[in-house]
DNA sequence: ATTTTCTCTGAGAGTGCGCTCAGCGGGTCC
DNA sequence: GGACCCGCTGAGCGCACTCTCAGAGAAAAT
Protein backbone atom coordinates (compact mmCIF):
# COMPACT_ATOMS: atom_id res chain seq x y z
CA UNK A 1 0.00 0.00 0.00
CA UNK A 2 1.30 3.59 -0.88
CA UNK A 3 1.45 5.58 2.32
CA UNK A 4 2.05 9.09 3.57
CA UNK A 5 5.67 10.29 4.15
CA UNK A 6 4.16 10.47 7.73
CA UNK A 7 3.41 7.17 7.69
CA UNK A 8 -0.57 7.53 7.60
CA UNK A 9 -2.26 5.72 4.79
CA UNK A 10 -2.18 7.97 1.30
CA UNK A 11 -5.28 8.49 -0.92
CA UNK A 12 -4.55 6.43 -4.11
CA UNK A 13 -6.19 6.06 -7.03
CA UNK A 14 -9.01 3.01 -7.26
CA UNK A 15 -6.36 0.73 -8.94
CA UNK A 16 -3.88 1.41 -6.17
CA UNK A 17 -1.00 3.86 -7.83
CA UNK A 18 -0.61 7.08 -6.74
CA UNK A 19 -2.69 9.84 -7.46
CA UNK A 20 -1.15 12.29 -10.36
CA UNK A 21 -0.99 16.18 -9.48
CA UNK A 22 0.45 19.03 -11.80
CA UNK A 23 1.21 21.75 -10.13
CA UNK A 24 1.15 25.09 -12.61
CA UNK A 25 2.52 28.30 -11.61
CA UNK A 26 5.04 30.69 -12.78
CA UNK A 27 6.68 31.36 -9.41
CA UNK A 28 9.46 29.14 -9.10
CA UNK A 29 9.90 28.80 -4.98
CA UNK A 30 5.89 28.91 -4.91
CA UNK A 31 5.45 25.93 -7.30
CA UNK A 32 8.95 24.12 -5.35
CA UNK A 33 6.80 24.44 -1.98
CA UNK A 34 3.68 23.32 -3.47
CA UNK A 35 5.07 20.30 -5.07
CA UNK A 36 6.70 19.46 -1.82
CA UNK A 37 4.09 19.14 0.29
CA UNK A 38 1.89 17.40 -2.26
CA UNK A 39 4.46 15.20 -2.58
CA UNK A 40 4.21 14.61 1.26
CA UNK A 41 0.97 12.80 0.77
CA UNK A 42 2.24 10.59 -1.24
CA UNK A 43 1.09 11.64 -4.85
CA UNK A 44 3.06 11.88 -7.60
CA UNK A 45 3.67 15.56 -8.56
CA UNK A 46 4.97 17.71 -11.84
CA UNK A 47 5.24 21.26 -11.79
CA UNK A 48 4.57 23.86 -15.23
CA UNK A 49 6.05 27.52 -15.50
CA UNK A 50 2.91 28.55 -18.19
CA UNK A 51 0.18 27.46 -20.13
CA UNK A 52 2.13 25.88 -22.83
CA UNK A 53 4.58 23.82 -21.03
CA UNK A 54 1.30 22.47 -18.54
CA UNK A 55 -0.53 21.28 -21.29
CA UNK A 56 2.83 19.54 -22.87
CA UNK A 57 3.01 17.85 -19.25
CA UNK A 58 -0.18 16.96 -18.63
CA UNK A 59 -0.36 14.53 -22.04
CA UNK A 60 2.40 12.97 -20.33
CA UNK A 61 1.25 12.95 -16.84
CA UNK A 62 -2.58 12.43 -17.49
CA UNK A 63 -2.91 14.24 -13.93
CA UNK A 64 -6.01 13.06 -11.52
CA UNK A 65 -6.08 17.12 -10.61
CA UNK A 66 -4.09 20.49 -11.16
CA UNK A 67 -3.05 22.81 -9.28
CA UNK A 68 -3.65 25.97 -11.86
CA UNK A 69 -2.74 30.03 -11.20
CA UNK A 70 -5.03 32.15 -12.77
CA UNK A 71 -2.56 34.45 -13.62
CA UNK A 72 0.13 32.76 -16.01
CA UNK A 73 2.62 34.74 -18.42
CA UNK A 74 1.20 33.61 -21.40
CA UNK A 75 -2.11 32.88 -21.19
CA UNK A 76 -4.88 32.99 -18.79
CA UNK A 77 -5.99 29.94 -16.38
CA UNK A 78 -9.04 29.39 -17.88
CA UNK A 79 -7.67 28.82 -21.35
CA UNK A 80 -5.56 26.42 -20.02
CA UNK A 81 -8.21 24.97 -18.45
CA UNK A 82 -10.14 24.33 -21.92
CA UNK A 83 -6.89 22.61 -23.35
CA UNK A 84 -6.59 20.79 -19.86
CA UNK A 85 -10.16 19.32 -20.43
CA UNK A 86 -9.39 17.97 -24.39
CA UNK A 87 -6.58 16.13 -22.82
CA UNK A 88 -8.31 14.52 -19.92
CA UNK A 89 -12.01 15.34 -19.59
CA UNK A 90 -12.46 14.29 -16.02
CA UNK A 91 -9.28 16.33 -14.48
CA UNK A 92 -10.31 18.19 -11.15
CA UNK A 93 -9.01 21.54 -10.81
CA UNK A 94 -7.82 23.89 -7.96
CA UNK A 95 -7.53 27.58 -9.26
CA UNK A 96 -4.87 30.13 -7.01
CA UNK A 97 -6.07 33.47 -7.47
CA UNK A 98 -5.52 36.56 -6.04
CA UNK A 99 -8.01 37.73 -3.56
CA UNK A 100 -9.72 40.61 -5.37
CA UNK A 101 -9.94 38.50 -8.77
CA UNK A 102 -12.51 38.13 -11.18
CA UNK A 103 -14.62 36.27 -8.41
CA UNK A 104 -17.33 35.74 -10.86
CA UNK A 105 -15.76 33.85 -13.22
CA UNK A 106 -14.18 31.56 -10.99
CA UNK A 107 -18.08 31.35 -9.14
CA UNK A 108 -19.14 29.80 -12.63
CA UNK A 109 -16.38 27.39 -12.29
CA UNK A 110 -16.49 25.97 -8.82
CA UNK A 111 -20.33 25.26 -9.85
CA UNK A 112 -19.14 22.54 -12.28
CA UNK A 113 -17.14 20.96 -9.08
CA UNK A 114 -13.71 22.35 -9.40
CA UNK A 115 -12.45 24.65 -6.45
CA UNK A 116 -10.30 27.61 -6.20
CA UNK A 117 -8.24 29.09 -2.80
CA UNK A 118 -7.13 32.75 -2.91
CA UNK A 119 -3.61 34.02 -2.48
CA UNK A 120 -2.13 33.81 0.01
CA UNK A 121 -3.02 30.72 0.99
CA UNK A 122 -1.77 28.07 3.40
CA UNK A 123 -0.29 24.54 2.26
CA UNK A 124 -2.84 22.77 4.60
CA UNK A 125 -5.88 24.69 3.05
CA UNK A 126 -4.68 23.92 -0.70
CA UNK A 127 -4.05 19.97 0.34
CA UNK A 128 -7.31 19.45 1.62
CA UNK A 129 -8.70 20.86 -1.29
CA UNK A 130 -7.02 19.17 -3.51
CA UNK A 131 -8.04 15.87 -1.48
CA UNK A 132 -11.53 17.11 -1.07
CA UNK A 133 -11.74 17.52 -4.86
CA UNK A 134 -10.23 14.09 -5.44
CA UNK A 135 -12.76 12.60 -2.76
CA UNK A 136 -15.55 13.97 -4.40
CA UNK A 137 -14.61 12.82 -8.37
CA UNK A 138 -14.54 9.70 -7.16
CA UNK A 139 -11.06 9.18 -8.25
CA UNK A 140 -9.24 8.67 -4.89
CA UNK A 141 -9.94 5.45 -3.06
CA UNK A 142 -10.99 6.07 0.23
CA UNK A 143 -8.65 4.58 2.44
CA UNK A 144 -8.78 7.43 5.01
CA UNK A 145 -12.44 6.65 5.85
CA UNK A 146 -13.88 10.18 3.85
CA UNK A 147 -14.11 13.93 5.10
CA UNK A 148 -14.47 12.43 8.77
CA UNK A 149 -11.75 12.40 10.91
CA UNK A 150 -11.34 11.06 14.61
CA UNK A 151 -8.46 11.14 17.54
CA UNK A 152 -10.10 9.77 20.72
CA UNK A 153 -13.12 11.28 21.47
CA UNK A 154 -12.20 14.32 19.02
CA UNK A 155 -13.90 14.40 15.91
CA UNK A 156 -13.74 16.47 12.62
CA UNK A 157 -16.02 16.67 9.89
CA UNK A 158 -13.88 18.81 7.23
CA UNK A 159 -16.82 18.78 4.78
CA UNK A 160 -19.29 20.27 7.39
CA UNK A 161 -16.32 22.36 8.77
CA UNK A 162 -17.65 20.78 12.09
CA UNK A 163 -15.79 19.73 15.59
CA UNK A 164 -17.18 17.69 18.18
CA UNK A 165 -15.30 16.34 21.34
CA UNK A 166 -17.63 13.47 23.60
CA UNK A 167 -20.19 14.29 21.13
CA UNK A 168 -20.31 18.10 21.99
CA UNK A 169 -19.78 21.07 19.63
CA UNK A 170 -16.90 22.96 19.27
CA UNK A 171 -17.05 26.20 17.97
CA UNK A 172 -13.65 27.39 16.40
CA UNK A 173 -12.67 29.99 14.08
CA UNK A 174 -11.05 29.65 10.65
CA UNK A 175 -7.06 29.48 11.75
CA UNK A 176 -8.31 27.37 14.96
CA UNK A 177 -9.98 25.05 12.89
CA UNK A 178 -6.94 24.70 10.20
CA UNK A 179 -4.60 24.18 13.14
CA UNK A 180 -6.47 21.56 14.91
CA UNK A 181 -6.94 19.74 11.39
CA UNK A 182 -2.97 19.20 10.94
CA UNK A 183 -2.27 18.62 14.85
CA UNK A 184 -5.17 15.80 13.77
CA UNK A 185 -3.76 14.57 10.65
CA UNK A 186 -0.61 14.35 12.80
CA UNK A 187 -1.76 12.35 16.04
CA UNK A 188 0.95 11.11 18.23
CA UNK A 189 3.80 13.04 16.25
CA UNK A 190 5.41 16.18 18.09
CA UNK A 191 5.32 18.59 15.70
CA UNK A 192 7.96 21.89 15.82
CA UNK A 193 6.16 25.42 16.31
CA UNK A 194 8.03 26.44 13.06
CA UNK A 195 6.77 22.91 11.20
CA UNK A 196 3.04 24.31 12.05
CA UNK A 197 3.54 27.75 10.58
CA UNK A 198 5.13 26.61 7.52
CA UNK A 199 2.07 24.85 7.45
CA UNK A 200 -0.73 26.29 8.61
CA UNK A 201 -0.22 29.99 7.88
CA UNK A 202 0.43 31.29 5.01
CA UNK A 203 3.65 31.39 2.87
CA UNK A 204 3.96 35.06 2.95
CA UNK A 205 3.17 35.05 6.71
CA UNK A 206 6.05 37.51 8.07
CA UNK A 207 5.61 37.04 11.73
CA UNK A 208 7.00 35.03 13.99
CA UNK A 209 6.28 30.91 15.60
CA UNK A 210 4.61 33.21 18.52
CA UNK A 211 1.45 33.07 17.36
CA UNK A 212 1.34 29.12 17.38
CA UNK A 213 1.94 29.25 21.25
CA UNK A 214 -1.23 31.51 21.29
CA UNK A 215 -3.32 29.46 18.94
CA UNK A 216 -2.73 26.91 20.79
CA UNK A 217 -3.76 28.46 23.60
CA UNK A 218 -7.00 29.49 22.37
CA UNK A 219 -7.62 25.58 20.83
CA UNK A 220 -6.82 24.48 24.07
CA UNK A 221 -9.34 26.59 25.81
CA UNK A 222 -11.97 25.48 23.45
CA UNK A 223 -11.02 21.52 23.08
CA UNK A 224 -9.51 20.75 26.39
CA UNK A 225 -11.57 23.38 28.52
CA UNK A 226 -12.51 20.56 31.57
CA UNK A 227 -11.60 17.46 30.38
CA UNK A 228 -8.14 15.51 30.25
CA UNK A 229 -6.02 17.38 28.01
CA UNK A 230 -5.12 15.90 24.62
CA UNK A 231 -2.98 18.98 23.57
CA UNK A 232 0.54 18.73 25.04
CA UNK A 233 3.90 21.06 25.05
CA UNK A 234 6.86 18.80 24.52
CA UNK A 235 9.15 21.77 26.04
CA UNK A 236 12.27 22.64 23.25
CA UNK A 237 10.70 20.94 20.80
CA UNK A 238 6.64 21.44 19.77
CA UNK A 239 3.50 20.50 20.57
CA UNK A 240 1.92 16.84 20.08
CA UNK A 241 -2.29 15.89 20.05
CA UNK A 242 -2.85 12.01 21.34
CA UNK A 243 -6.18 10.28 22.45
CA UNK A 244 -6.50 10.45 26.73
CA UNK A 245 -6.33 6.97 27.36
CA UNK A 246 -3.37 4.85 27.64
CA UNK B 1 24.21 -6.97 5.44
CA UNK B 2 25.70 -3.84 5.30
CA UNK B 3 26.39 -2.58 9.36
CA UNK B 4 27.44 0.46 10.97
CA UNK B 5 30.88 0.94 12.50
CA UNK B 6 29.10 0.23 15.80
CA UNK B 7 27.71 -3.21 14.92
CA UNK B 8 24.48 -2.82 14.77
CA UNK B 9 22.49 -3.11 11.71
CA UNK B 10 22.52 0.15 9.48
CA UNK B 11 19.45 1.17 7.55
CA UNK B 12 19.62 0.81 3.99
CA UNK B 13 18.20 1.13 0.51
CA UNK B 14 15.46 -1.37 -0.28
CA UNK B 15 18.03 -3.10 -2.37
CA UNK B 16 20.19 -3.42 0.44
CA UNK B 17 22.82 -1.18 -0.47
CA UNK B 18 23.94 1.78 1.92
CA UNK B 19 21.99 4.66 1.54
CA UNK B 20 23.53 7.96 0.19
CA UNK B 21 23.97 11.15 1.42
CA UNK B 22 25.11 14.46 0.43
CA UNK B 23 27.30 17.02 2.67
CA UNK B 24 27.23 20.59 1.50
CA UNK B 25 29.02 22.64 3.32
CA UNK B 26 32.06 25.31 2.66
CA UNK B 27 33.12 24.80 6.43
CA UNK B 28 35.51 22.11 5.04
CA UNK B 29 35.66 20.98 8.66
CA UNK B 30 32.27 20.89 9.63
CA UNK B 31 31.99 18.71 6.36
CA UNK B 32 34.36 16.75 7.73
CA UNK B 33 32.73 15.93 10.95
CA UNK B 34 29.21 15.80 9.25
CA UNK B 35 30.49 12.81 6.71
CA UNK B 36 32.09 10.94 9.40
CA UNK B 37 29.55 10.82 11.85
CA UNK B 38 27.09 9.86 9.11
CA UNK B 39 29.91 7.39 7.13
CA UNK B 40 29.35 5.94 11.06
CA UNK B 41 26.02 5.07 10.45
CA UNK B 42 27.18 2.64 7.22
CA UNK B 43 26.18 5.40 4.99
CA UNK B 44 28.34 6.09 1.45
CA UNK B 45 28.99 10.03 2.02
CA UNK B 46 30.06 12.20 -0.50
CA UNK B 47 30.83 16.26 0.38
CA UNK B 48 30.88 19.35 -1.41
CA UNK B 49 31.37 23.60 -0.73
CA UNK B 50 29.26 25.18 -2.85
CA UNK B 51 25.85 24.76 -4.95
CA UNK B 52 27.61 24.06 -8.39
CA UNK B 53 29.56 21.20 -7.44
CA UNK B 54 26.38 19.64 -5.02
CA UNK B 55 24.27 19.36 -8.53
CA UNK B 56 27.39 18.11 -10.25
CA UNK B 57 28.06 15.48 -7.20
CA UNK B 58 24.23 14.78 -7.00
CA UNK B 59 24.42 13.49 -10.15
CA UNK B 60 27.08 10.96 -10.28
CA UNK B 61 26.02 9.99 -6.60
CA UNK B 62 22.03 10.44 -7.28
CA UNK B 63 21.90 10.66 -2.80
CA UNK B 64 18.96 9.31 -1.27
CA UNK B 65 19.49 13.00 1.29
CA UNK B 66 21.75 15.93 0.79
CA UNK B 67 21.90 17.88 4.13
CA UNK B 68 22.33 21.29 2.59
CA UNK B 69 23.78 24.34 4.28
CA UNK B 70 21.86 27.58 3.76
CA UNK B 71 24.73 30.11 3.29
CA UNK B 72 26.71 29.07 0.40
CA UNK B 73 29.27 31.02 -1.26
CA UNK B 74 27.60 30.27 -4.88
CA UNK B 75 23.89 30.27 -4.77
CA UNK B 76 21.33 30.19 -1.62
CA UNK B 77 19.98 27.14 -0.46
CA UNK B 78 16.52 27.06 -2.28
CA UNK B 79 18.09 27.27 -5.48
CA UNK B 80 20.02 25.05 -4.78
CA UNK B 81 16.98 22.14 -3.53
CA UNK B 82 15.32 23.29 -6.79
CA UNK B 83 18.64 22.13 -9.17
CA UNK B 84 18.45 18.75 -6.55
CA UNK B 85 14.86 18.38 -7.26
CA UNK B 86 15.63 17.84 -11.08
CA UNK B 87 18.46 15.44 -10.60
CA UNK B 88 16.60 13.41 -8.00
CA UNK B 89 12.63 14.57 -7.53
CA UNK B 90 12.37 12.70 -4.16
CA UNK B 91 15.70 13.18 -2.97
CA UNK B 92 15.12 14.41 1.21
CA UNK B 93 17.03 17.51 2.23
CA UNK B 94 18.36 18.42 5.87
CA UNK B 95 19.55 21.93 5.84
CA UNK B 96 21.31 23.65 8.05
CA UNK B 97 21.26 27.17 9.35
CA UNK B 98 21.99 29.90 11.49
CA UNK B 99 19.80 30.58 14.67
CA UNK B 100 18.87 34.12 13.92
CA UNK B 101 18.25 33.23 10.05
CA UNK B 102 15.66 30.83 10.89
CA UNK B 103 12.69 33.41 9.67
CA UNK B 104 14.19 34.30 6.27
CA UNK B 105 13.87 31.99 3.60
CA UNK B 106 13.34 28.48 5.27
CA UNK B 107 9.77 29.18 5.30
CA UNK B 108 7.81 26.44 3.68
CA UNK B 109 11.11 24.19 4.07
CA UNK B 110 9.81 22.05 6.49
CA UNK B 111 5.74 21.36 4.86
CA UNK B 112 7.27 19.62 2.00
CA UNK B 113 8.67 17.10 4.49
CA UNK B 114 11.96 18.17 4.25
CA UNK B 115 13.92 19.60 7.70
CA UNK B 116 16.17 21.52 9.27
CA UNK B 117 18.74 22.08 12.33
CA UNK B 118 19.77 24.90 13.62
CA UNK B 119 23.59 25.69 14.18
CA UNK B 120 25.09 24.98 16.12
CA UNK B 121 23.76 21.53 16.28
CA UNK B 122 24.91 18.19 17.91
CA UNK B 123 25.63 15.13 15.54
CA UNK B 124 23.12 13.18 17.53
CA UNK B 125 20.72 15.88 16.37
CA UNK B 126 21.53 15.61 12.45
CA UNK B 127 21.61 12.02 12.10
CA UNK B 128 18.51 11.42 14.01
CA UNK B 129 17.09 13.76 12.12
CA UNK B 130 18.41 12.59 8.73
CA UNK B 131 17.42 9.01 9.84
CA UNK B 132 13.66 10.51 10.42
CA UNK B 133 13.88 11.97 7.01
CA UNK B 134 14.83 8.43 5.02
CA UNK B 135 12.16 6.59 6.57
CA UNK B 136 9.62 8.79 6.21
CA UNK B 137 10.32 9.00 2.58
CA UNK B 138 10.60 5.19 2.53
CA UNK B 139 13.77 5.15 1.03
CA UNK B 140 15.20 3.09 4.21
CA UNK B 141 14.65 -0.66 4.91
CA UNK B 142 13.12 -0.91 8.25
CA UNK B 143 15.59 -2.55 10.14
CA UNK B 144 15.24 -1.32 12.99
CA UNK B 145 11.38 -1.08 13.78
CA UNK B 146 10.52 1.82 12.47
CA UNK B 147 10.33 4.98 15.02
CA UNK B 148 10.60 3.36 18.13
CA UNK B 149 13.69 1.57 20.26
CA UNK B 150 13.93 -0.68 22.26
CA UNK B 151 16.46 -2.16 25.19
CA UNK B 152 14.91 -4.28 27.63
CA UNK B 153 11.85 -2.84 29.19
CA UNK B 154 12.79 0.40 27.90
CA UNK B 155 11.21 1.98 25.28
CA UNK B 156 11.61 5.42 23.15
CA UNK B 157 9.37 6.54 20.64
CA UNK B 158 11.27 9.13 18.79
CA UNK B 159 8.08 10.86 16.59
CA UNK B 160 6.05 11.31 19.64
CA UNK B 161 9.41 11.98 21.88
CA UNK B 162 7.67 9.53 24.49
CA UNK B 163 9.87 7.20 26.49
CA UNK B 164 8.38 4.20 28.86
CA UNK B 165 10.01 1.68 31.01
CA UNK B 166 8.12 -1.33 32.09
CA UNK B 167 5.10 0.09 30.00
CA UNK B 168 5.58 3.70 32.66
CA UNK B 169 5.80 7.21 31.01
CA UNK B 170 9.29 8.92 31.70
CA UNK B 171 9.27 12.26 31.36
CA UNK B 172 13.02 14.05 29.97
CA UNK B 173 13.70 17.63 29.37
CA UNK B 174 15.71 18.03 25.39
CA UNK B 175 18.99 17.20 26.69
CA UNK B 176 18.36 14.16 28.65
CA UNK B 177 16.35 13.09 25.72
CA UNK B 178 19.32 13.14 23.74
CA UNK B 179 21.84 11.33 25.78
CA UNK B 180 19.17 8.57 26.56
CA UNK B 181 18.47 8.34 22.79
CA UNK B 182 22.46 7.97 22.31
CA UNK B 183 22.88 5.73 24.90
CA UNK B 184 19.84 3.53 23.46
CA UNK B 185 21.65 3.65 19.95
CA UNK B 186 24.49 1.98 21.65
CA UNK B 187 23.64 -0.81 23.97
CA UNK B 188 25.46 -2.58 26.02
CA UNK B 189 28.22 -0.81 24.69
CA UNK B 190 30.84 1.44 26.57
CA UNK B 191 30.79 5.52 25.62
CA UNK B 192 33.09 7.56 27.03
CA UNK B 193 32.35 10.85 28.77
CA UNK B 194 34.27 12.61 25.94
CA UNK B 195 32.54 10.45 23.01
CA UNK B 196 29.35 11.57 24.32
CA UNK B 197 29.93 15.23 24.62
CA UNK B 198 31.07 15.10 21.01
CA UNK B 199 28.18 13.28 20.28
CA UNK B 200 25.29 14.86 21.96
CA UNK B 201 26.45 18.15 22.62
CA UNK B 202 26.65 21.38 19.92
CA UNK B 203 30.03 20.89 18.20
CA UNK B 204 30.86 24.11 19.69
CA UNK B 205 30.01 23.37 23.39
CA UNK B 206 33.08 24.89 25.70
CA UNK B 207 32.22 23.36 28.78
CA UNK B 208 34.01 20.53 30.15
CA UNK B 209 32.67 16.68 30.44
CA UNK B 210 31.16 16.98 33.43
CA UNK B 211 28.03 17.99 32.19
CA UNK B 212 28.06 14.39 31.10
CA UNK B 213 28.22 13.25 34.47
CA UNK B 214 25.82 15.60 35.82
CA UNK B 215 23.26 14.26 33.45
CA UNK B 216 23.93 10.46 33.46
CA UNK B 217 22.95 11.33 37.04
CA UNK B 218 19.78 12.81 36.17
CA UNK B 219 18.75 10.01 34.04
CA UNK B 220 19.41 7.62 36.18
CA UNK B 221 16.90 9.29 38.54
CA UNK B 222 14.09 9.19 36.38
CA UNK B 223 15.12 5.66 34.10
CA UNK B 224 16.63 3.90 37.02
CA UNK B 225 14.42 5.31 39.93
CA UNK B 226 13.50 2.50 42.14
CA UNK B 227 14.13 -0.29 39.73
CA UNK B 228 17.17 -2.19 38.67
CA UNK B 229 19.56 0.06 36.97
CA UNK B 230 20.21 -0.21 33.50
CA UNK B 231 22.89 2.45 33.59
CA UNK B 232 26.27 1.37 34.65
CA UNK B 233 29.19 2.98 34.99
CA UNK B 234 32.50 1.21 33.88
CA UNK B 235 34.91 3.69 35.91
CA UNK B 236 38.05 5.14 33.93
CA UNK B 237 36.75 3.96 30.62
CA UNK B 238 32.66 5.54 30.85
CA UNK B 239 28.81 4.73 30.81
CA UNK B 240 27.03 1.17 29.37
CA UNK B 241 23.31 1.17 28.89
CA UNK B 242 22.63 -2.31 29.43
CA UNK B 243 18.67 -4.91 29.95
CA UNK B 244 18.81 -5.72 33.13
CA UNK B 245 18.28 -9.59 32.87
CA UNK B 246 21.00 -11.87 31.63
C1' DA C 1 -22.41 52.52 9.00
C1' DT C 2 -22.03 49.95 13.05
C1' DT C 3 -21.03 45.99 15.48
C1' DT C 4 -18.85 41.78 16.05
C1' DT C 5 -15.39 38.61 15.15
C1' DC C 6 -10.90 37.45 14.08
C1' DT C 7 -5.91 37.82 13.83
C1' DC C 8 -1.76 39.37 15.34
C1' DT C 9 1.68 42.20 18.37
C1' DG C 10 3.84 43.28 22.65
C1' DA C 11 4.71 43.00 27.43
C1' DG C 12 5.07 40.55 31.62
C1' DA C 13 5.03 36.70 34.72
C1' DG C 14 6.12 32.09 35.75
C1' DT C 15 8.79 28.08 35.19
C1' DG C 16 11.83 24.69 33.50
C1' DC C 17 16.36 23.98 31.74
C1' DG C 18 21.34 23.98 31.34
C1' DC C 19 25.25 24.76 33.51
C1' DT C 20 28.82 25.93 37.30
C1' DC C 21 30.33 25.28 41.81
C1' DA C 22 31.32 22.88 45.76
C1' DG C 23 31.24 19.19 48.93
C1' DC C 24 30.95 14.28 49.78
C1' DG C 25 32.02 9.43 49.38
C1' DG C 26 34.21 5.51 47.76
C1' DG C 27 37.82 3.27 45.14
C1' DT C 28 42.76 3.16 44.12
C1' DC C 29 47.53 3.55 44.73
C1' DC C 30 51.49 4.20 47.31
C1' DG D 1 46.30 3.33 56.49
C1' DG D 2 46.53 7.71 54.45
C1' DA D 3 46.36 10.63 50.40
C1' DC D 4 44.61 11.23 46.10
C1' DC D 5 41.59 10.81 42.28
C1' DC D 6 37.32 9.93 40.13
C1' DG D 7 32.59 10.11 40.05
C1' DC D 8 28.04 11.52 42.18
C1' DT D 9 24.76 14.80 43.67
C1' DG D 10 22.62 18.98 46.00
C1' DA D 11 22.31 24.04 45.66
C1' DG D 12 21.80 27.90 43.04
C1' DC D 13 22.13 31.32 39.20
C1' DG D 14 20.96 33.14 34.80
C1' DC D 15 18.61 32.41 30.77
C1' DA D 16 15.33 30.80 27.41
C1' DC D 17 11.03 29.08 26.71
C1' DT D 18 6.11 29.21 27.24
C1' DC D 19 1.76 30.98 28.53
C1' DT D 20 -1.48 34.61 29.33
C1' DC D 21 -3.49 39.05 29.10
C1' DA D 22 -4.70 43.32 26.92
C1' DG D 23 -5.35 45.87 22.97
C1' DA D 24 -4.85 47.57 17.99
C1' DG D 25 -6.12 46.92 13.36
C1' DA D 26 -8.49 44.52 9.79
C1' DA D 27 -12.11 41.79 8.02
C1' DA D 28 -16.66 40.06 8.11
C1' DA D 29 -21.34 40.18 9.49
C1' DT D 30 -25.45 42.78 10.52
Amino acid sequence: MTTTRSGRPALTRPDGTPLRVLVVDDDDDLAEVLSGALRYEGWQVRTAGDGASAVVAARELLPDAVVLDVMLPDTDGFAVLRSLRTVKEDVCVLFLTARDAVEDRIAGITAGGDDYVTKPFSLEEVVARVRGLLRRAGMARQLDGGPRMTVGDLVMDEEAREVTRAGELIDLSPTEFELLRFLMRNPRRVLSKTQILDRVWSYDFGGRAHVVELYISYLRKKVDAGRKPMIHTVRGAGYVLKPVAR
